[in-house]
DNA sequence: TTGACCGACTAAAACGTTTTAGCATAGCCG
DNA sequence: CGGCTATGCTAAAACGTTTTAGTCGGTCAA
């Protein structure tokens, strides 16, 4: 059954198909169309239920109403929530999103964004990766609107919306040592993006500031894609080998292994152990005791992320580049 | 700067566009055009980067390469783990996802499917609710191929991918029984839809096949959208003012409201008072102590969604309709 | 020498829109 | 009455592909 074309509804309205397409986009009265004629056509469209197809549309107009959105990994809570309000509050503008997962891989990410290009997406909104600078630059050239989100590459010059890494890190170690705390140790990632970077810095600067000196045995890199089981093992092997009173995990799912590898060896978080987390979770109010965390104001990042894009998209021209830094919270709980 | 088309390609290599265009699509032996021709156009693609506009491609022949996937909600980890195993396989093999979250709302669901049929995607993958029935059918009998999971339609005559949630529900509340528990309760959600139908069905089988009588005070249906504070609330009431020593959470989110409602009354999780959360969820694992969960076969399910998909994909016909049943399996912890 | 066939390529239609440019007719002013 | 403007509409080009139905020379068998 062949879905209905606008040549359908111009035939049955015995108008042409022009006038037909003038109604659909609402340029009746612009274009002086009758009212009697407006009436009948949108009767017939109304009854034989036709939709546009938007395919012969992006082809013409050269838009498409879709927003590129590239992440890490969907199945992360930080990202899904922020992928669940970019898409409402995109969609609420008549803006679709298309997203996919890099899993940290250049190839991979190099792969989305040029079947986004070839798709035609009018934005992206890229969570980007060390490598893809160059592939970035080329859509920045050829006049897309790019926003970077929760990580910034250095070299590029576009706007960018992200947490307050650095500040938020080194308050939750200040946090720890305000509690006496003094062998503090950082469990991250071996992902070499600046949101991460950043991280170790603020950690590293609050010991500085307090007179600690930073030991590198007490910092953790975890390979990223590695399996759970061996993430476990080696924060096992880093909590039984060294004096640790208190620890950052600079990723939720960090600390989630690293709550699993405690408990397994049965070390006990709480006066003697302090923990946070970067960014929150549900399984750390639930935990026992409650652990603290580092939430970033998802719904603010979402929120700035789509007006930056909808400014871009309307000022044809070169929009402005910024950068937004938004505070995140340390939310100590128990 | 506009893109290159495959027009600038032919000009370029001075052949004609209908040569470079079966060049692109590998048809080139088969229509016979040498080897020297192949090879100049071959490298100038390679050296202007230039990639075919999937629009206008999609126009030409009707495909767009892309899935529909309509889920209720992406920031819930069933359904985000769900939808990152598909995507992965669905690009393997050269697809790409579109997804959007209906929020059980049938109005939001209606418009994302007449948004996808308008896209022209290729095929949908839908965990449908109740109320859009007539909005597949006639997907159906456009002849578009159409997946349902995680819940059935009943009258809806299309493949189907989902756990046996009937017999997992038995045999949770039987495990409860078998520890000697009689005060069983179940918290499930009121959105009217198969699989939560299933799990309730579960739930009183099992509770008459032990000879025990099903409570209506012991189950309670919390609103769908409600805030978390009001779900907790209720949660909190079920436990002060009836005595209960079991409880099977019929969703993953439900559960982790209920663990939190529990927390706060101060009442303990453990021999006196059985939980099982029906969809597993890091926090389980983490909690202390431990939560036993049903756990879906995410991997499976996904798998065989994929499979129907290309099936029905590839056989341009009819393809049976089939109803896959994975069974559930049942993590017993602590 | 002819006709059939083959190899190597191409012209042009088609997909379903949007949009520019223009065509009647009518009314109005001077 | 001639020229203008407004009203109400439409023809046709264009967007970038794929694909059908060729064309054009050459080779080979009869």
């Amino acid at each position: 059954m062949k879905s209905l074309s606008i040549k359908d509804i111009a035939v049955k309205a015995n108008v042409s198909i022009t006038t037909v397409s003038f109604i659909i986009n609402g340029k009746a009265k612009e274009k002086s169309i009758s009212e009697a004629v407006i009436e009948k056509v949108e009767k017939i469209i109304e009854e034989s239920g036709y939709k546009p197809n938007q395919i012969a549309r992006s082809l013409r107009t050269g838009n498409s109403n879709i927003i590129g959105l590239i992440i890490e990994d969907i199945s992360n809570s930080f990202f899904s929530r922020i992928a669940r309000l970019i898409e409402d509050k995109a969609y609420k503008r008549g803006y679709k999103i298309i997203y996919s997962s890099t899993e940290n891989n250049v190839d991979k990410a190099k792969e989305l964004i040029n079947m986004f290009k070839s798709r035609k997406v009018d934005a992206y909104i890229i969570s980007p990766i060390k490598g893809i600078e160059e592939d970035i630059q080329m859509l920045l050239d050829d006049g897309n609107p790019v926003i970077l989100f929760d990580r910034n590459l250095s070299d590029i010059n576009t706007s960018y919306v992200g947490a307050d890494h650095f500040n938020a890190s080194h308050q939750s170690i200040q946090s720890f040592i305000d509690q006496g705390k003094k062998n503090i140790a950082l469990v991250t990632t071996d992902i070499n993006v600046e949101q991460i970077i950043e991280r170790c810095d603020g950690y590293k600067k609050a010991l500085e500031d307090n007179g600690i000196k930073y030991d590198d045995n007490l910092v953790l890199k975890i390979h990223f894609n590695q399996e759970e089981r061996e993430t476990i093992a080696q924060i096992q092997e880093l909590f039984e080998n060294k004096k640790i009173d208190a620890v950052l995990f600079a990723t939720n799912y960090l600390a989630i292994s690293g709550l699993k590898a405690l408990k397994q060896i049965n070390k006990k978080v709480g006066d003697d152990l302090g923990v946070i987390a970067y960014d929150d979770h549900e399984a750390f109010e639930l935990h026992t005791p409650r652990i603290s965390a580092v939430q970033q104001p998802l719904e603010e990042i979402a929120e700035t992320i789509i007006k930056l894009i909808l400014n871009q998209l309307s000022s044809k021209g070169k929009s402005p580049v910024e950068e937004v830094i938004i505070p995140a919270r340390l939310v100590i709980r128990d």
